[in-house]
DNA sequence: CCAAAAGTGTTTTTTCTACACCCATGA
DNA sequence: TCATGGGTGTAGAAAAAACACTTTTGG
């Protein structure tokens, strides 16, 4: 009981940059774990809870009016995961919009998540099962909520919409089928807009928009629907 | 950063009893909210973390073998969450197979969810957030992983797993769709055997087993399945 | 007129739910 | 043989994936 324990809150925040996800580092200056890339966080105060102390810490990295989505992931907590004093740590995932552009400080990097699991950027302490957690809650949301409006601009065209969902998921998406799933259940809707067509010509694309951008559970029942349910959230 | 802060595990342990979904509780016998009923739970040992202690405070109460899942929920970290010194709580859902009779401490007694969350029997400190959390999940984990194995016993009817489903989920599921949903998904097997008819007769029935009894997730993909992918987890 | 990109129509396949019907037992 | 509960067969509906085809643009 006597071994004093700090609470460390750390945020795997994702953004899909250049097709690809990537999570926000900073490399460490110091030991333990000089030169390796951690992800952001740091020491909950006393006057705060965890939700708040995530988005102070990562004010302090990004602006953070471009996080679109937070939330908890796991408790990190074995007794040896930093040298020192006890440290458990509330691990969140956050995800920056693609066209978000965040000022970050000088210490501070986008890495792929490849990059980050595989070892070619050496990562701090425990925190890759952090950024893999991550990944895994970003991917099966996905497929379950409305969780696109946190990784889209505010209004984008069906076949940007479908890159970043390849990149999420990492498996191809059909940019037809994707955009009948998401407007069949009011996710998307038409701006009423075009987007211009590219260098090569083609024809215009045709903005969408989220309809909402908080979480929403979309599909609550893979099978075992209530009698007489409507189907997958028909609108009457 | 002087407040000295104490981490504790809490559990929603929950167990099918005469076809109703309950909690296991203890009743507080000191202040601060004497009388009230906690969930189960303590602090944090140096040498263990937040799994590893979950288990050994559920040891004191039931006997934890009984326990057939354990998994985390959420932290809970409001400052103010429990008076005197901050305590933060790593929140899990244990669940007890409906067959099994734990033996528990006299001041511990199981209650109908439903009794805690109306108020019917007071909670102590945030701990019906907990139950509610746990039951959350629980409902919806039943619909896309095999977790009725952790409701069930080990051998079982189809209409006895019906009632389990029904209680867990709160509305009624058929017996039909339920035996054919899980055995379309290798979740179920029969075991060969038959169970004798009840004492107003009837064809005996069928008895099932699950085929795993840790938690898989059988239908990952509510939608935007990779392409050419094998549909809901079909046997070739 | 051709290539490129977007979008729509249609077919195929799957499977879930609902419901009717058949089966095995005790009284 | 009848009531009771269990199990199976089948029909109907829904919707996702795949793919062919049409639309709209730039050169």
């Amino acid at each position: 009981m006597a071994r004093p324990v700090e609470h460390e809150v750390l945020a795997a925040v994702l953004q899909i940059r250049d097709g690809v996800l990537q999570a926000l580092t900073w490399q460490r200056a110091r030991p333990p774990d000089e030169g390796r890339w951690a992800v952001p966080g740091g020491l909950l105060r006393d006057d705060e809870d965890v939700e708040q102390s995530v988005l102070r810490q990562l004010a302090e990295k990004v602006d953070v009016r471009e996080v679109a989505h937070v939330e908890q992931i796991a408790v990190f907590s074995r007794p040896d995961r930093v040298p020192g004093a006890r440290r458990i740590a509330t691990a969140f995932l956050g995800l920056v919009p693609s066209d978000a552009v965040p000022a970050i400080p000088d210490d501070t990097a986008w890495h792929p998540i490849t990059a980050l699991l595989d070892g070619t950027v050496p990562t701090a302490f425990d925190h890759a099962e952090i950024v893999t957690a991550g990944h895994e809650r970003l991917r099966a949301k996905l497929s379950y909520t409305n969780l696109g409006f946190a990784l889209a601009p505010r209004e984008f065209t069906i076949s940007a919409l479908r890159d970043l969902y390849t990149a999420a998921l990492g498996h191809p998406v059909s940019a037809t089928n994707l955009q009948r799933v998401l407007t069949r259940r009011s996710v998307l809707e038409p701006t009423g807009a075009v987007a211009p067509p590219g260098p090569s010509g083609g024809r215009p694309a045709a903005l969408f928009r989220f309809a909402e951008i908080t979480l929403r559970v979309t599909d609550a029942f893979a099978v075992l629907r209530p009698p007489g349910e409507a189907v997958r959230g028909a609108v009457p």
